[in-house]
DNA sequence: TACTTAAATGATACGTTGTATCATTTTTGA
DNA sequence: TCAAAAATGATACAACGTATCATTTAAGTA
């Protein structure tokens, strides 16, 4: 288990890395660590969770309070999204992009905790943000998450 | 603050009561003071708000294993909504009406959880169906809820 | 280099929401 | 009246998250 990371991670490391440096921002090696965590799992995790991954694959215990605080620096970054619905955190799938995204959304599974990540189309969103402000409120995030179930999982 | 409950508030319990009875059901005295403490309130409120509003109003305190396990019932009466987001619970605002009704949104305000219940056009509801879709994925329940700010907290 | 300061991390305690489990009370129906 | 079922109470605990203070690590400067 120790071995080797896919392709893409290590893309979006170095692409991370950079962003910080860029940013004056620092990816420490535990920051680093989480993220990395994030980005190879292919679902959604919970702080606790990755506290577990860090046990389980570093070896070491990260303390919760140091994996919120991470997941907190991380979130500033655009690095990674916390996902209200579902507690938990997911890697940005456009760190290896260089251009700007439209607000994504996200669709979570309810049972399996996959993320994906999609961007509702602008016509929508203004139907839905009309909608909103007819009954005098108004949308605290463009960024909806949408509790789903997955193909997977019953599809 | 002993005195006397809304009309509104009456002519509900009166609804949900003959609505328990004819489904062969119970809305007993600790149901009914659950259920009147959410159609009082104008807010969403927790499991463990609803405590308290029984030490403040009634002069006793229903544990919160008891609330939980009401507020179930009454969710299974579609008396009440849980709100995922929020964790907290809302009086159904259709009580009162004999017809059927919509899936209903609820807009939900991040900051002092005033709750509306909306109902999203079917056209609307029908192309973000068809966006989760495309994604393969499924919306696990067409009642959506929508962290908000409402107009009192900063409109 | 050594020293000072700021940033990052660790440790501990606690708050909130929620569930599991078993005991007790109340209601229902034969 | 009595047995069974429904409702409620009491207790313990799990998961997520924050507040606070201590310690370590990194950065900048004399």
């Amino acid at each position: 288990m120790a071995a080797h990371k896919a392709q893409t991670t290590l893309s979006a490391l170095k692409q991370a890395e950079s962003h910080c440096n860029t940013r004056g921002t620092r990816l420490t090696e535990k920051r680093r660590q989480v993220l990395t965590g994030l980005l190879d799992s292919k679902k959604a995790l919970s702080a606790y969770e990755l506290t577990d991954y860090c046990r389980d694959h570093l070896g070491y215990q990260l303390p919760a309070m140091s994996v919120y605080r991470i997941l907190e620096f991380l979130e500033g970054e655009s690095l990674v999204h916390r996902l209200d619905l579902a507690k938990k955190y997911v890697a940005c799938s456009h760190i290896l992009c260089d251009h700007e995204h439209e607000l994504p959304q996200f669709l979570i599974c309810k049972e399996c905790y996959r993320v994906q990540e999609i961007s509702i189309k602008k016509n929508l969103m203004q139907s839905l943000n009309r909608s909103v402000e007819e009954a005098d409120f108004k949308l605290a995030s463009q960024q909806l998450e949408f509790d789903c179930v997955c193909s997977d999982c019953c599809g």
